[in-house]
Formats: C-alpha cells, structure tokens, sequence
DNA sequence: GAGACCGACGTTTTT
DNA sequence: CGTCGGTCTC
C-alpha cells in the first residue's frame, strides 16, 4: 500500500512571518482580511475604512505566500485605482507586486477579447465604440429604418442607447427593459428590436465592439468556451474585485465564471453604491454569500479617515437609508469642526465665498491639494470655475467632458482608427463629412463600396471639386501608414486636419492646444491600438498622467462626486446642496433614485477629513419645471444644528 | 444631395 | 442657452 503524506497547510510560518512584519499597519479586522484563506470572501468596507490599504497588504500577502504576482487579477472602477494600488503595494511591500495583472472590467475584458475572440467570430484588430460613437451608429440606422414619419414619437438616439446598454449590463431582454424603463414605447417595441437586431449586426460585421460588447463577449466566452475559461482560470488564480456594489448583473457573472474555483474576494460599501444609472445593481453584493457557498463575510468598520464631527454628519445621512449589511463606522478622532451649512444669497455669492475660503485656508496652511470642491452635476462648478479664474487660484477639473470626447479629437482619432480597422464605418463616416460637398448620402455609398474593394475604391468617387480633396485623404493616409510612430501619424494626420478645422471651428487656436496635448499623450505609445483603446476606455486618465510639467504647482481639485469616489481631502466643499439640484428634481418620484442621490451625499460627505462645507445658494427658479428652489438638500435639512451648523453669509461694504 | 436656417425642447453621473 | 431635428433652397 502506499503511504501518502498530507502535508501541513504552508501557511503557519508564512503567517508568522507577515504579522511579525506588519501587524502594526493594520488593525486586526484589515489584517483578518489580509490573509484570508483561499476560499470566497466578501469585504464590506465602510467609507474611509482602509480599504485600499487593506487591499494593498492583500496582494502583498499572496504574494507572500509564493502566488504568482501575474496569476493574480485586481479588477477596480479606473485603471487609475488600479495602478496606483500596484504601484503603493510594489514601494511598501514587495516590488514584485507590480506585476500582478490589474484594470477595469472593460479593459481587462478589450485584453482577454483581443486573444480569443476569435472564437466568437470576433477580429483581433476591434475597434471600440465610445458613447457618442455608438449613438451616431443608432442614429444612422435610425434614419435608415425609415422611422421619421411624423406624428410618430420613436425613441431618440440616446434614449435607445441606454436602452440597449440596459438590456446587455442587466442581462434582460428588450421586453422586460422596456417595461421596466420606457413603458411609454410599449407600442414601438418591434420597431426598436429590428433597429437593435440591426445594430448588433452592424456592430459585428465591422469589427465594432461597444462597452457593453465588451462586457457581453467576455460573458459568452466564458460561458461558452469550457476550454478558453479553463485557460484563464489557470491564468488568473486569484481574483480581487473592488468597488463591488457598483458592478452590475453581467459583470457579476463574469466574476462567477472567472472565479469558479472560490479564490475570489470582493470588496465594496452597499452605501456607496452610485452608479444604478449604468446597470449597477447593489443587489450583487448581497447575492455574493449566494453565487459563491461558503463565503466568509468580514466588516472594516473603524473609519480612519474623517472626524468625529464629519463622521456624525455621514451617519446621520444614511440612517435613513435601508443598508442591507449593518455596519457601524466609528473613529478615533474625536472632535474636529462642525460641518457647515452656508446659506448664500445666489450663485455668485457661493463662489464668492468658497474662494475666499479656500485662500483663507490657504493662509492658514492647507495646501490647495487638500482641499476639493465637489458637485452633483458637472455644470455646477462653471461659475466657480471663473471666480477661481479671477482671483488667480489653480485648479484641476474631473469629470464632465472629456478631451477625447471633444469633436475636433474625435475628427483626429477617426483617421487613426481606420487605419487600425479598415472596416471602421463609424470613423469612416466621420472624416467623409469633413470633406465639403460630401454629406450623408455620398459617404454610405462611399463607405459600402470600400468595404467591398478597400480604401482605393475611393479614388472612383474623385470627380469635380472633390478630386482633390480625395486625393489629398489618400496620400495622407498612405503617409500616415508610413511613420514610424504613433505621433508620427498623428502628425501626418494634423498636416491634413489643421486646415479642414480652421475652417470649421472659430475657436480653432484653443482646439489646436488640444491636439498639440494629444500627440504628446501618443508619445508613450508604440503601438496604435493599444493607444486607441486605451483612450476609448480611460478617456481622461490619460490627461492627468501627462501632466508632470505642471506637477510642481499645488492645484484644488474640483470634481463630480462620482468622479471623486475613493479619494480623500483635508477639506471639502460640497456645491449647491439645494434640494433640486441635490438630490435633482427628477429623482423626486422614484424612490430608488432618490435612496441612490442619498448614497451620492453620503460619498461626498465621506470625502472631507477634517473640514466640511456645504452651501446653497436660495431662491433658484427651475426652468423646466417652474419650481422655485428654496431649500436646503432634503439630506441635511432634518439634520440638528449640534451636527450641522447653519452659516449666514454677510458682505462687507 | 448638401448645407443653411428655424423652431422646439430640456437631467445628470461614466466604462 | 445650446443642441437637435425638420424643412427649405441652391
């Protein structure tokens, strides 16, 4: 008979180890986390719990016990989160750490797809859709269905865009999204399912992939492809997912299918779950016990971010919330100012004083980069923006448009992207409509005849006043094929560009910065599809990492909520906390938008370490609505003047 | 078929 | 106030 030896977990020296060196960083529930056991694990983390750090000690510790960095899989929100996190846990603990393979459902999905799609029928060579992009296919298909009749009210483009993405990332079927969130177009349902049968085959048929596509391939890969999935299983051993409660119905079974095998922890705060409006679903985190038996829940529940002061003030908030996981977040810093409610007159009057303030701080020594102005909407903060302006404070603007999303970018990027993808009707189209004389009409028929023959075809079209403007597209194309580089494409691009813009745009010189800013970002890229997609899936990380020139100077931060969702300042201003803007008028009526608007106060208030500001100004006329603005956001306005302190603003002379 | 012009209309957050 | 869609003219 043969013996067969079972041997001893590895795991007792190796933890002995790790608590002897790092212990003293972590408090006991983090550490817990830390050196989880192999099996599922779902970390509810509240705001400002360490999450992060928890995180970071939790690579290091795989890491620690001889797991392979690369077999290790950190899915985050932004591939910011993601590298920075790599990039904290290589300097603290173990270089090694650097490799372990990280980014967003999106992107790591546009990784896996680009190696395997084959199998889904899909070309290596994909180009991905942005947002604008896909609407502009839905509308060219839209007026190819011949929908315009009038009297007939048919969905519009971006209405049928959502609409689509929430069939794909809630994985139901056009009936049920439909009657969940368009009732009204009941009658039309045929109609928008031929036009969505019509998009998915355009999609497929030019190697286009949407962001929902990507999410969708990846889905079916898995499920389908018993010896792909296999494949990336034995890739991918560990997998960590953060930020779970914005994750939605698909991107849960992908995590599912990724981590069959059980070695899969998800982290996330149900209370901070902001993103429903892209499909996310909180539910998810609390079906996780569900999808993987065995779980074994664990809770950071001591704040170390905010005051006491701050930190009544964010529980006070969520109170009224229905949290599913309870958990009591406290803080050892006792104390710490009062947040403030400031009442301001009107709009101006608001930016007066956050600037003012912010130089106060200033004076007092609080460097500009701990301090940040956040905001429900993006438009909120234009005003601002412009008294910053002109009292000459600096400052950094996230969220909101992107360069990428700009038009005059979006005309550049088009001719690099058939360039990649020669089947790229999307950017075809685009760069056809620069050219005077060429509309709609001439551009479809331009574009099927290439599509059949190849770019060449377009010298048949070469007659009249567009011969030479043909001629020109050709040899610059040609050319661009040629460089080098990828700025050296992006260069020949601009020779042929630059005229066409100064022709169509007045503000041409400022739009002429911006594309001078986008062959700088190209310099870090050798290969061009690597470029175009890391542009369409991180529109504006891209901007930020480029900025060293400028690194020296201390700048604000001035930020949507939704953008600022995992950072931390010294202190916070939250904009127009009136009850209309925040929460908006139009979540009054459903009472789970409202519950969502909730959360986004919370996030924001979770933000602010030591000082808070809220402000609002009074008497705001809603011109949809006709409403006059009054009050104060319906979060704070219950909240007792012993945790939230009414501020009146008086001017001088 | 391209492009100028006019009237209607209206949420916002992001991969 | 700015964008969108529809109509009209060249």
């Amino acid at each position: 008979m043969k013996k067969y030896i079972l041997r001893e977990p590895p795991k007792q020296a190796a933890l002995d180890s790790f608590r002897a060196a790092y212990q003293s960083s972590l408090n006991e529930q983090q550490f817990q986390v830390a050196t989880a056991p192999d099996g599922p694990a779902l970390v509810i983390a509240g705001a400002g719990s360490g999450k992060t750090r928890t995180l970071i000690y939790r690579l290091a510790w795989l890491v620690h016990c001889g797991v392979k960095p690369e077999s290790i899989l950190l899915l985050t929100f932004t591939r910011r989160a993601a590298q920075e996190m790599l990039k904290r846990a290589a300097e603290l603990l173990d270089e090694r750490c650097r490799r372990v393979s990280g980014g967003t459902f999106h992107s790591v999905a546009a990784a896996i797809l680009r190696r395997y799609g084959k199998a889904l029928g899909l070309s290596s060579s994909f180009t991905i859709l942005d947002r604008s992009d896909a609407e502009d296919v839905i509308q060219l298909l839209r007026g190819e269905l011949g929908l315009s009749e009038k009297g007939k009210r048919f969905p519009k483009k971006g209405t049928l865009s959502d609409l689509f993405s929430k069939v794909q990332n809630k994985l139901l079927t056009l009936d049920e999204a439909v009657e969940a969130e368009y009732y009204h177009f009941t009658d039309q349902i045929e109609l928008i399912r031929s036009l969505f049968i019509r998009y998915q085959k355009y999609k497929t048929d030019r190697h286009l992939v949407d962001y929902d596509d990507l999410l969708v391939d990846l889905y079916a890969l898995l499920s389908e492809h018993a010896s792909i999935r296999e494949a990336l299983a034995e890739q991918y051993k560990h997998l960590l997912v953060d930020e779970y409660q914005d994750t939605n119905k698909i991107q849960g079974e992908i995590v599912r299918l990724l981590g069959r095998d059980g070695r899969v922890m998800a982290v996330g705060d149900d209370a901070q779950s902001i993103y429903s409006f892209r499909g996310a679903d909180f539910q998810n985190i609390l079906r996780f016990p569900q999808f993987f038996p065995g779980t074994q829940v664990y809770k950071l529940e001591e704040n170390y971010r905010s005051t006491q002061a701050v930190l009544d003030l964010a529980n006070t908030v969520i109170a009224e919330s229905k949290q599913q996981y309870p958990k009591r977040l406290f803080t050892r810093k006792q104390g710490g100012m009062k947040p403030a409610l400031v009442r301001a007159q009107e709009e101006s009057e608001q930016s007066r004083f956050v600037a003012q303030k912010i130089l106060e701080l200033r004076e007092e020594g609080i460097p500009l980069s701990e301090i940040a102005v956040l905001f429900r909407s993006s438009f909120h903060s234009f005003d601002l923006e412009i008294e910053l302006a002109r009292r000459n404070l600096p400052f950094e603007k996230r969220g909101g448009f992107k360069l990428v999303e700009t038009a005059h970018v979006k005309d550049v990027m088009s001719h690099l992207r058939i360039l990649a993808n020669p089947s790229d009707a999307v950017s075809w189209n685009r760069l056809l409509l620069l050219i005077p004389g060429i509309g709609p009409r001439t551009s479809q028929k331009m574009i099927a005849k290439m599509l059949q023959e190849g770019r060449e075809a377009l010298r048949g079209f070469a007659r009249g006043a567009q011969a030479e403007p043909i001629q020109r597209l050709l040899e610059m194309l040609t050319q661009a094929e040629g460089a080098d580089s990828v700025t050296g494409r992006i260069e020949r691009v601009m020779e042929y560009y630059l005229p066409l813009m100064k022709n169509k745009y007045d503000d041409h010189p400022k739009r002429t910065k911006d594309l001078e800013h986008l062959l700088l970002i190209s310099e870090r890229y050798r290969n061009l599809s690597r470029f175009l997609s890391d542009l369409a899936l991180e529109p504006d990380a891209s901007i930020v990492d480029v900025a060293p020139a400028d690194a020296d100077q201390e700048k604000l931060v001035l930020s949507t909520i939704h953008s600022a969702k995992g950072l931390e300042w010294r202190v916070v201003f939250i904009l127009w906390a009136l009850d209309g803007y925040f929460p908006s008028i139009y979540s009054f009526t459903h009472e789970a938008e409202l519950e969502e608007e909730r959360r986004l106060m919370y996030v924001a208030i979770t933000r602010a370490k030591e000082q808070l500001y809220l402000s609002y100004p009074i008497r705001v006329f809603h011109r949809a609505s006709h409403a006059v603005l009054t009050k104060p956001s319906r979060f704070i306005e219950p909240v007792p003047e012993e945790i939230l302190e009414p501020w009146v603003l008086s001017e001088e002379g």
